[in-house]
RNA sequence: GGGCAAUUAGCUCAGAUGGUUAGAGCGCUUCGUUUACACCGAAGAGGUCGGGGGUUCAAAUCCCUCAUUGCCCACCA
């Protein structure tokens, strides 16, 4: 087993490795949660795996997602920690049905329709069982180091009955209500959307200034006349003296063949400047009006249905027929009766379904909501040291602003933050229901009312059907984020937990105490508030709990130009074809060396190759020791002046990286460890290592080392060379080099230059200067020449320059660079240093002492502060 | 309309609490195939840190302002 290797390629084949590592990993059972003995921390670290969409393949958004995931659970992996890293796959309800009935269509030429609700959904499972397939071997492709054992999908039984189980806690405590309201609805996707499901594009449209009709007082204007069928009042401004004599009024006209009833209502929300101070008020197609409506108890008129056809209220004229024909009618009516006053070409924020772009229908639909401001009793303590317990009065967007604002959950970056609090602070209630068939089906029963025929709806809701006949289940189906609202911990309760109840479930899941809140979320910003707010609302209501300490928010891969990748631009990357062609490693090193979180990446293929590029200089300089030095369990002692700068620069390395990675900065992490195996261990230690022999020991053991710091980036090189070196155990299953005591780095610099340069150089050091000439390069002499130079100058701590051999060409001198090593400390700059620092003790210590800071700022500022104190006055100890 | 971000080398981007001469990768120029590596090595060119003002012993970094670009939010009919 020591001995040396030889036969290595010199170049690295990641194609020929990478699978059988993961195959290895994977049976050898290391991605499961296990804590190695005499780890301090006890605590476990988890993330929950942000669950790719059933229909998805691998795309870079993944790719990165996975690449710092992994790279996290690694690294605490590493440290002893037990780790848990959840997979899973989101049903995502109408991507997914939508993605099926297409194929559906495309090939067959059936509808949804045509097939019924059952076979279309035995057909979608057949979809998703074989994409969830692609989706974990690209994922291993990846390397990630999952824990496929706890694999789960959002629709196992088990997270199917938690669905169930918190929209009956949310019914019975008044948070799920059945209302009437102005939703978006998406006449393509035959189905309402939240909110946050529509997207703006920026348009322009006609807006006409007209009259209802010849005697109506008042102008209004609207980009959509077909509308103004359905209006019921107009608005003004209560101040607004144009109109105040006709506030109160109600006005029979006939519009368009139709007879409208419009009372003239006065609201403070109307804006005076804007057309002419008056609204036609539409409440059943635009959510602004139906608040309008409520407030003066105004009827709502639904003149477009569900298909983007007019309804018979619109009047028999326009009954049936598509809006967009309607709204041509309505205006050539108007111009024929001259009642348009202006029209006028203004840019318009068009309102589209995200996933179709099909632009959205406001109407009012009878659908289920999440009410967020209604007040509830809770039913447990909550939030910890927020000022709320059992039995307490709050609201689901109290608790979600308290799990930010209170510190229990932090963002990075903090600036989104911000952002999380100003979306609660706009949020309204959050429309559930969805009118496909793909997902949850809502967990309530309907049946006549027995003792009067026609009276109404008796309503069940419960986890089990009800037990006796009569009763039709809802059709609707849930949004697909109330289930993955629950995600963190939905996936650790007991999977064949069936009989839970609402009283019992957290009690009977082992895991959700182990593993519950998890320690790091990761994700895509673009989802935080569709998932991410929603996973806290969901889980501070449901547990009183949040589901996650950390948010780390990672930016969205683009293309070089900076453009999203599309199909339709042809510009998608696809990471399969890349890791194919470099590697995983050097596709992960692309996605997390040079990013930040929160900003936007952009990736190229040249980026991937580079990195390719130095995953094979660390197989190079690992073969140049493999092969040039034998194993030995001396431990690495430092003898010339290169040894101990090495050592020093390593442990140094070992103590950036952990910090970086503590404070989730990957990427100066990555950079630092780049740097010392190129620039510093390949270029320079490597190098003299050749003239200077005997350095087995520290080669072998910054190797070692230097490949437990680099796994966590990239897992498959390192645990080839790993194995290459002979150690017994894998090396995903090793300990993280413990830093060891060595000379203070302040004791060196590493100054490169000219041989012509060197007095001056020594005039700047004095005589303690220790000088190493190594020759690193192009140098035209011959490696004995470089020899002879090293051992008659190299070590000398006298003026050297005086000392070199008549036989040393004085070209050879004058053109070479000079790697000289100061062991010398530089007083002068460690008195700048010392009192730098001291002036910044200083600083800090004022601030933290001012009543302002104590007292305004922030309880995790101050803490962090009094932190720097501490560490700054350590390091002027040690100065 | 409100908010956030970006603007640093030819390109893509780092620059944590202000602190030596502003960094990296790619690209470019010159040189070099010496037994780890040409997916390499050596040397080098290239920056008024978007403009202007301010605070400070010290500003890419903090403040003000302007410009350009991008993103998010919002019921302007």
């Amino acid at each position: 087993m020591k001995k040396k290797l030889t036969n290595l390629p010199p170049t690295y084949n990641a194609q020929k490795v990478e699978q059988d590592i993961y195959a290895q990993w994977e049976k050898g059972g290391y991605f499961l949660p296990k804590r190695r003995p005499n780890t301090k921390t006890k605590k476990p670290f988890i993330i929950s795996l942000p669950p790719p969409n059933a229909t998805g393949t691998l795309h870079l958004g993944h790719a990165m997602m996975l690449a710092i995931e992994d790279l996290m659970i690694r690294y605490h992996r590493l440290k002893g920690e037990e780790v848990l890293w959840v997979p899973g796959t989101d049903h995502a309800a109408i991507a997914t049905q939508n993605v099926v009935e297409k194929k559906i269509w495309q090939e067959e030429k059936k509808t949804r329709h045509d097939l019924g609700r059952e076979t279309l959904l035995r057909r979608i499972e057949e979809f998703v069982e074989q994409s969830r397939g692609t989706i974990r071997s690209q994922f291993r492709r990846m390397g990630a180091s999952l824990d496929w054992s706890h694999e789960r999908y959002t629709l196992d039984e088990g997270l199917s009955r938690c669905v169930r189980m918190i929209f009956k806690m949310m019914y019975d405590d008044g948070l799920i209500y059945r209302g009437n309201r102005v939703v978006n609805w998406c006449t393509r996707c035959q189905t309402t959307l939240a909110d946050d499901e529509v997207e703006h594009r920026e348009t322009t449209a006609t807006l006409y200034t007209f009259r209802y009709s010849k005697d109506f007082p008042i102008l209004i204007a609207s980009t959509r006349p077909e509308t103004k069928l359905g209006d019921t009042a107009v608005a003004v401004h209560p101040d607004d003296e144009r109109y105040r004599q006709f506030v109160g009024q109600t006005l029979t006209v006939s519009f368009a063949g139709k007879e409208l009833t419009i009372r003239i209502v006065a609201d403070p929300v109307v804006d005076r400047e804007f057309g002419t101070g008056a609204v036609g008020v539409t409440p059943a197609h635009s959510q602004a009006d139906a608040e309008i409506a409520e407030r003066h108890k105004l009827p709502a008129v639904k003149v477009v249905d569900e298909a983007g056809a007019m309804t018979d209220e619109a009047g028999p004229d326009f009954a049936e027929l598509p809006v967009s024909d309607v709204r041509t009618k309505v205006v050539a009516w108007l111009r024929k009766h001259k009642l348009i006053e202006k029209e006028e070409t203004v840019p318009q924020n068009l309102t589209v379904c995200y996933r179709c772009e099909t632009p959205v229908e406001p109407l009012v639909s009878k659908q289920w909501f999440v009410a967020v401001n209604k007040l509830f009793e809770l039913r447990q303590d909550t939030l910890g040291n927020v000022r709320t317990e059992k039995g307490a009065i709050a609201t689901l967007k109290v608790l979600m602003q308290n799990a930010v604002e209170s510190g229990q959950i932090t963002i990075i970056p903090d600036r989104f933050q911000k952002t999380y609090l100003q979306w609660i602070y706009n949020l309204r209630d959050w429309c559930i229901s969805r009118q496909i068939w793909f997902g949850h089906r809502i967990p309530v029963w309907y049946r006549p009312k027995a003792d009067q025929p026609g009276a109404g709806l008796e309503i069940y809701v419960g986890i089990e059907p009800p037990k006796v006949d009569g009763w039709e289940q809802d059709p609707d189906t849930l949004d697909t984020w109330f289930s993955s609202g629950l995600w963190t911990f939905s996936t650790l309760l007991k999977q064949d937990g069936t009989a839970a109840t609402l009283e019992n479930w957290q009690a009977e899941s082992p895991d959700l105490k182990r593993y519950h809140p998890t320690s790091v979320l990761e994700t895509g910003y673009d989802i935080l508030f569709f998932w991410v707010a929603r996973m806290v609302l969901m889980t501070t209501y449901a547990l009183g709990e949040v589901p996650f300490r950390t948010v780390y928010l990672h930016g969205l891969v683009r293309d070089k130009d900076g453009r999203k990748m599309s199909k339709s631009l042809g510009n998608v990357i696809d990471p399969v074809d890349m890791i194919d062609k470099y590697g995983a490693d050097a596709v992960r090193l692309s996605l997390i060396i040079g990013t930040t979180p929160g900003n936007d990446v952009r990736l190229y293929e040249e980026k991937i190759a580079g990195y390719r590029n130095f995953v094979n200089k660390l197989w190079n300089i690992s073969r140049y020791i493999l092969t040039t030095t034998t194993a030995t369990d001396a431990p690495p002692k430092a003898k010339t002046l290169a040894d101990r700068w090495i050592l020093a620069e390593f442990e140094q390395l070992k103590h950036v990286v952990a910090k970086h990675i503590d404070a989730y900065r990957f990427s100066p992490a990555g950079e630092a460890l780049y740097e010392f195996t190129w620039s510093k261990l390949a270029d320079w230690y490597v190098e003299t290592t050749k003239v200077e022999g005997g350095k087995d020991a520290i080669l072998r053991h910054i190797l070692r080392e230097l490949l437990v710091l680099w796994h966590p980036f990239t897992p498959f090189v390192t645990e080839h060379i790993w194995q290459l070196l002979g150690e017994s155990k894998p090396l995903i299953s090793t300990n993280w080099p413990k830093i060891r005591e060595v000379e203070s780095v302040y004791e060196f610099s590493r100054i490169q230059e000219t041989a012509s340069a060197m007095r001056n150089l020594k005039q700047k050091h004095g005589n303690n200067l220790e000088m190493l000439y190594i020759v690193p390069g192009s140098w035209h002499e011959t490696l004995a020449t470089q020899r002879t130079l090293i051992e008659t100058l190299g070590r000398s701590k006298i003026n050297f320059a005086e000392q070199v051999p008549a036989d040393v060409p004085k070209r050879v001198l004058d053109g070479a660079t000079v790697f000289a090593m100061a062991a010398t400390v530089d007083k002068k700059k460690l008195q700048t240093e010392r009192d730098e620092l001291e002036r910044y003790i200083t600083t800090l210590h004022q601030r933290i002492q001012s009543d302002n800071f104590s007292s305004r700022a922030p309880a995790a500022v101050i803490a962090k502060e009094k932190e720097r104190l501490q560490q700054a006055k350590k390091k002027l100890k040690h100065l």
